[in-house]
DNA sequence: CGTATTTGACCAGCGC
DNA sequence: GCGCTGGTCAAATACG
């Protein structure tokens, strides 16, 4: 009230004639006009700034989805035009290999690069969507990948084993699909690993059905199936080595009906990885070689200096194919083995090392990663083919400190996953609480009641 | 008593 | 056709 009563004052005092008030008057009427004015602006600035605000996070929100998507088709992309440039090499004629050869070294040089390059994005959208999101991601991938190379499997042995170098991304058919069904149900993986990293488990849970001596092993095989969905069909058979038995060989079959607990994503993806390359026709021929470095089963520790290590025997068997994957290899390669269609070389098949690289840091747990190097032919002597892998392998690991720190490095960083370990001690637990069978007496509670599972092998 | 394991029998595929 | 082998079934058994 007061400053109204001061206000109209002075307006009246500005009515005045007089000389002296008239600027003094006409300066205080600007002032009083201009600070009303600039509260209504500060008012409506305040106000427009709030909504540029929350425009701005809205935008912001928009710019991560966008990124997000960007990201996953930029792996997608990459998957497919790796695994067509795969189908094509893997298409062209054995009597091109020597061509092949003789470009190893170039293609040796570009390919780190690819997978590299793949793997940085891969981790980049493991970043921006958390390791579950990735893992939906590679586990969608290797879905699609591996339909795909069913088919074009089937197609290839289908034809006296000729390589059809008309494979594209567009020949899956729904026909294709029955038969990639069957053919996955059929599809082996085989892990060969010391005892101590079977204890780990894998993730699911099995029911034991059966036992069997198989032929000339003193050890007897046991059967499971997966008893975590209904109906799974998902098998394994689980053996002890016959020539050294502190090696377990694990065998998966078919394909899980039913979400995989996180303890199991690892080992599905680096099986379903060794199993999509081998269908893939990626090991088709002597030329071109794979590797699982950065499967998350083979992954490492940071402090691992040298990378871990895996040996993967691909073979076609007269039932199934079969991959192997053996975690007892101390080489720092990693080695092919893929049978020819000739029945008659069916048993002996050539074996191609790879040296593993990659940085073991940047290995994502969850994600399957491929990469592909140019062909090592012929790199052991035919009279090595005939020698037990079993005692390469202990020689190796036991002249080679580095090589088994290596390995237990590897072992060591599945056993820092606390699903991992809640899993072995589950396994332990149940184990003693009901006398866990052994197939093989002489190691303990090779395989618990409830051992946890991991293949999914689609 | 319910559940999981064991184990002998049975079946199918393959090679000779 | 026969035998061998791998794989599965199901009743018996063990365990909590």
């Amino acid at each position: 009230m007061e400053d109204k009563i001061v206000i109209n004052e002075l307006l009246q005092d500005e009515e005045k004639p007089s000389s002296d008030n008239t600027m003094g008057s006409t300066l205080l009427s600007l002032s009083l006009n201009n600070s009303g004015q600039s509260l209504n602006q500060m008012g409506m600035l305040r106000i427009k700034l709030e909504e540029a605000k929350k425009e701005n996070e809205i935008l912001k929100a928009m710019l991560n989805q966008v990124n997000e998507h960007c990201t996953t088709l930029q792996n997608r992309i990459l998957f497919e035009m790796q695994q067509h440039q795969l189908s094509a090499s893997s298409s062209s004629p054995r009597n091109n290999n020597n061509h092949h050869d003789s470009q190893g070294n170039k293609q040796d040089a570009e390919k780190p690069m690819l997978h590299t390059r793949q793997f940085l994005n891969i981790g980049e959208s493991s970043i921006l969507d958390g390791n579950t999101k990735a893992c939906a991601i590679a586990e969608n991938v290797e879905k699609k990948i591996l339909g795909k190379n069913l088919a074009s499997d089937i197609n290839k042995y289908n034809v006296k084993g000729e390589i059809n170098s008309q494979i594209t991304l567009n020949e899956v058919k729904s026909t294709e699909d029955q038969a990639s069904e069957v053919t996955c149900r059929r599809a082996r993986v085989s892990i060969r690993a010391r005892s101590d990293f079977s204890l780990m488990g894998d993730g699911c849970q099995w029911r034991k059905y059966g036992q069997k001596t198989a032929k000339g092993n003193p050890c007897p095989r046991a059967y499971y199936r997966c008893s975590m969905g209904t109906a799974c069909p998902v098998r394994k058979h689980v053996q002890r080595c016959f020539k050294d038995e502190t090696i377990l060989i694990t065998t998966y079959e078919g394909n899980h009906n039913h979400p995989l607990p996180p303890a199991a994503r690892p080992l599905a993806s680096s099986t379903s990885a060794a199993l999509n390359m081998f269908l893939s026709g990626s090991i088709t021929s002597s030329h071109c070689t794979t590797t699982l470095s950065n499967s998350p089963l083979f992954s490492s520790s940071p402090s691992t200096i040298s990378p871990s290590t895996a040996v993967a025997t691909f073979s076609h068997n007269a039932t199934c194919p079969t991959v192997t994957l053996d975690l007892t290899q101390p080489n720092n390669y990693l080695q092919f083995q893929r049978a020819t269609t000739s029945s008659q070389d069916r048993h002996t098949p050539s074996f191609f090392p790879l040296p593993l690289h990659g940085n073991p840091q940047n290995y994502s747990e969850d994600l399957m990663h491929l990469w592909y190097r140019v062909p090592l032919p012929t790199m052991l002597a035919p009279e090595n083919k005939n020698l037990a892998l079993v005692d390469v392998v202990s020689e190796a690991i036991t002249k080679d400190p580095s090589l088994k720190a290596a390995l237990f490095s590897a072992i060591s960083s599945l056993t820092e996953d606390p699903d991992q370990k809640n899993n072995i001690n589950n396994q332990s637990q149940l184990s003693k609480s009901s006398g866990g069978y052994d197939p093989c007496s002489k190691v303990p509670a090779i395989i618990p009641p409830h051992q946890p599972c991991t293949t999914q092998l689609i």
